[in-house]
DNA sequence: CTGATATCATTTGCATACGAATGAATTTGA
DNA sequence: TCAAATTCATTCGTATGCAAATGATATCAG
């Protein structure tokens, strides 16, 4: 083996950016980190009620009954997931469900009364919630931050 | 009831606001629809490793020995959660742990041979996953949004 | 030196999150 | 039209993620 050889191996080798790797510098990293930071928010404010479970009220509030399978594609679960929560918004008496007359497959899912309440008393929390998560960026960075997030989201 | 308490209470109701929120537009959900995608990325990479269970590994690699509760605080995981993901990678022989001599509280984890090739292998790919996360971002943008989503997390 | 505190690890319980398999109902396409 | 493909929902298994309680050990304060 010659000395370029050497040289080459020394310049193309593995190791010197193994060494350089820093999981704190990862993209991957720092979102699981800013969403934790996110979630503990959110339970300081809202200790009743998990972030999803508040997507799904605040999504039916919106757009009003919809199938299961459709809430969770509108609130980015699988259907897995969609169904826990679902069944324990269920269970606290903060959804209804009901068969789709036509579409026998279909689970349709609404707010009750006291769903809407609750989703109505909630939404000035969660704004206070995102200000919040927010604080440590300028109005501007967070923006800038809001738009390129929703680039990657 | 006067017609000017009518404008009154049309300006201050809650409905507007309420009929105004979209769930898409803050910041919590769109953190968990990013790292959502995130994670999606990396199991198109890395099958038989979850992004936890490579964050232990690489910050090992990084670190050296340490014990199981400083490791967690180095990841950001609590020390419930750590020690699932631990356990599991002592399952698959790519940790090994031991008693601490003198703090007989503490359990120390380290990379056994195994542990070490792998997550050699398996940075490269990480980086990868990196640059396929932030894809949809000119290099501009990515050093921005970096910036401000390490300043939230 | 010793009782109060703090730290480390474990366990339990609950709540996402998702892949894969299954069954029922609907839609498609040849 | 009718078999194949698709869609909707459920279930199971596995893996985070965190709060709270517990036990063992270590440290601190008086």
């Amino acid at each position: 083996m010659s000395g370029e050889d050497n040289l080459l191996r020394l310049v193309e080798a593995d190791e010197p950016d193994e060494n350089n790797y820093h999981l704190q510098d990862q993209v991957g990293f720092i979102l699981r980190k800013a969403h934790q930071r996110h979630v503990s928010i959110f339970a300081t404010h809202i200790d009743d009620l998990t972030p999803p479970q508040f997507a799904a009220l605040a999504k039916l509030y919106d757009i009003g009954e919809t199938s299961q399978n459709q809430l969770g594609t509108l609130i980015a679960m699988d259907a897995a997931t969609v169904k826990g929560v679902i069944d324990r918004l269920k269970a606290r008496g903060l959804v209804e469900l009901s068969k789709h007359e036509v579409d026998k497959r279909r689970l349709l899912v609404n707010l009750t009364p006291e769903g809407r309440e609750a989703i109505e008393r909630l939404i000035p929390l969660a704004r206070t919630i995102t200000g919040e998560t927010l604080a440590p960026l300028t109005a501007k960075e967070a923006a800038t931050f809001l738009r390129l997030l929703a680039k990657l989201a």
